[in-house]
RNA sequence: CGGGGCGUAGCUCAGCCUGGCUAGAGCGCCUGGUUUGGGACCAGGAAGUCGCAGGUUCGAAUCCUGUCGCCCCGACCA
């Protein structure tokens, strides 16, 4: 391709709605350009590489006998309500009607869809297992997209779905995937780590996301040290063995003090008010389980200084979300002053951190607007009635206090989650009755895995990581163009041999650019770094005039002079390598 | 959804507070000339519904109201 022909709109400077690096290198290089929030035209250059990540995801998923599909986007609401996610997903999903009023949806994702075309074809083990995939355009309408191709409204993504009559064929089949996604990233030449993570609200009970590390990213991975073990901070699970009732502490019996805590309702406004450390507190949430009427009130306690993780209060109670303050206040919680004995008169499942747990003569809230207590102690303050049902459980995030299984210390960092592969079960297949016959003619729901990437944020990461201040460094896999010909000037001599090692390169199946653009070679030279092309051919007369042309390599300080006879094929080996 | 900020030329922005000539600059673009190994220079030029609608006023980019769009922070740590 040559430069004056195609559309590279590079710009010298970033728009300032551009936030993070990668962003403002893809509106710079003329990667991609807003055309709405959250919503990206890909241009010749970034469109390039795309579908250089595509083929590479597409050869890896090929090679694990995954067999490619194409799912509509604009699929039925009906199908949507079946599985329940119609209302799980909420405000996230794009609903239209069309002109019967027939509501439709763009789909998020496809686990309905393929689950139904499976149903309606596959009705014996002996067609199990079977795997499709697709790579297209998925819709969430973000509450807010943001820092560019991160989060968007409209992505590209590939998401892969495996059926199954055995857990063991499932398990086979994961663990193939999940091979499979070291090897895409890995050829992508941008780093990935695997980490163990929460199923989310797509369902199932194990799963593995591929994080690429990085400040704009907007996971937290925990990481141990010696590289033993990394998970989600959703996830991830405190090294020690959570004890059971008979670790808290006994103490002879104390009367509970009531301190005067006027609006100081938060951790830290309290410690501070009453000079105490935030480890001697015990903080006490308030969620919901289920509707107003059927469901009932959890009542989740941590130390102090720790966090909750809602996500592991889910896992083991059940879909939660933290109160409604109208509701709760209303049932007679005190919203920023409850204590853990307010279960002694709410009827409400009481869970409790086992640091919380050790806590001695805690400070915690009183059940009064501006009080707390003080002298809590666990078992001389709930009723044993309470105590008896109370439940010990991990339902904090870990800290840097906190050691890996192997007891090795911990890492915090952030990242880009790149891809996820989870172990479905049956969800979808009971939903909508998707089941096989076994040998013995007895039905089963087909069992499921999901598997999905986002290219684009293959793309993504591959500029936070990769990139320095002249611009873009593509992986020479994921390059918009393996090589770019810098004449200094488009004309005479240069001209014919940038054509013709145009013509040669191209002929062995490489990506070529010719810069043939009438600019002075400074402008040349900097858009060339800019746009980030692996290997860059210059072609100057003095070169020429002895059979030499200059080699650069993007990621090398020092170009290299090629005798003109070999260039080609030196820089084959290159592209190859 | 809550809070903050911003919409003026393709891009980055000034002008707005305190209303008043024909709305400006840099980059980019077009023409001509000089240049030509790391974002050249000279001369000339094109390009703007000042987001949109309404209002106030003799007069609105500027003030008021509404509306749309975009960006950032937050949206569980009581």
């Amino acid at each position: 391709m040559y430069w004056s022909r195609t559309l590279i709109p590079t710009s010298r400077e970033a728009p300032t709605d551009a936030d993070i690096l990668s962003h403002k290198l893809m509106i710079r290089a003329g990667l991609i350009r807003r055309i709405s929030a959250g919503v990206y035209d890909w241009l010749p250059l970034g469109w390039r590489s795309m579908q250089k990540i595509n083929a590479i995801i597409r050869q890896e998923m090929n090679a694990v006998n995954a067999e490619e599909v194409h799912l509509p986007a604009l699929l039925p609401a009906e199908l949507w309500k079946q599985t329940g996610r119609y209302a799980d997903y909420g405000a996230l999903l794009f609903k239209l009607k069309d002109r019967k009023g027939t509501e439709m949806i763009l789909g998020p994702t496809h686990e309905e869809c393929v689950t139904e075309l499976v149903k309606a074809y596959v009705s014996s083990h002996k067609q199990l297992p079977v795997t499709l995939y697709q790579i297209q355009t998925k819709f969430r309408d973000e509450a807010r997209p943001r820092n560019g191709m991160l989060r968007v409204r409209e992505f590209f993504m590939k998401d892969a779905y495996s059926f199954h009559s055995s857990l063991e064929s499932l398990n086979q089949t994961y663990q193939d995937m999940y091979n499979a996604y070291v090897k895409i990233f890995q050829r992508c030449g941008i780093p990935a780590i695997p980490v163990e993570a929460e199923s989310g609200p797509i369902g199932g009970d194990a799963s593995h996301e591929f994080i690429c590390p990085c400040e704009a990213g907007e996971d937290v991975i925990v990481r141990a040290v010696d590289n033993s073990w990394a998970a989600n901070l959703e996830r991830a699970g405190r090294g020690a063995p959570v004890p059971d009732f008979s670790a808290a502490p006994e103490l002879p019996a104390a009367e509970l003090a009531k301190i005067k805590t006027p609006d100081a309702a938060a951790v830290d406004d309290v410690c501070k008010f009453l000079n105490i450390q935030p480890t001697t507190m015990i903080k006490t949430m308030v969620f919901r389980l289920g509707d107003a009427q059927s469901g009932k009130w959890i009542v989740a306690c941590v130390r102090g200084d720790h966090e909750i993780n809602e996500a592991k209060i889910r896992r083991m109670a059940g879909p939660v979300e933290l109160a409604d303050e109208a509701a709760a206040r209303a049932a007679g919680f005190v919203i920023g002053y409850v204590g853990p004995h307010i279960v002694n008169t709410i009827n409400a499942e009481l869970i409790i951190d086992p640091d919380a747990l050790l806590i001695a003569n805690a400070t915690t809230g009183a059940n009064e607007s501006h009080w707390h207590v003080t002298n809590f102690n666990w078992k001389q303050h709930l009723s044993p009635n309470v105590l008896s049902k109370a439940i010990i459980a991990d339902i904090r995030n870990v800290t840097a206090a906190d050691k890996a299984p192997n007891g090795a210390d911990l890492i915090f960092s952030k990242g880009i989650e790149l891809g996820h592969v989870f172990k479905l079960g049956t969800k979808y297949s009971d939903a909508l009755g998707a089941t096989y016959s076994d040998d013995k003619q007895q039905t089963h729901s087909i069992i499921m895995g999901c598997y999905g990437i986002g290219p684009g944020r293959i793309l993504v990461g591959a500029l936070e990581t990769l990139s320095d201040a002249d611009g873009i460094r593509w992986p020479m896999a994921i390059a918009p163009f393996q090589v770019i010909i810098t004449p200094i000037k488009y004309d005479g001599q240069a001209k014919e041999v940038a054509d013709r090692l145009h013509k040669e390169l191209s002929a062995r199946g490489i990506d070529v650019l010719v810069d043939d653009r009438d600019q002075r070679p400074g402008v040349k030279f900097k858009d060339a770094d800019l746009i980030g092309i692996p290997l860059r051919i210059v072609l100057g007369d003095k070169g020429l005039a002895n059979g030499q042309v200059e080699l650069k390599d993007r990621s090398k300080k020092e170009p290299e002079m090629v005798s003109l006879a070999s260039i080609v094929e030196h820089v084959s080996k290159l592209v190859q390598a």
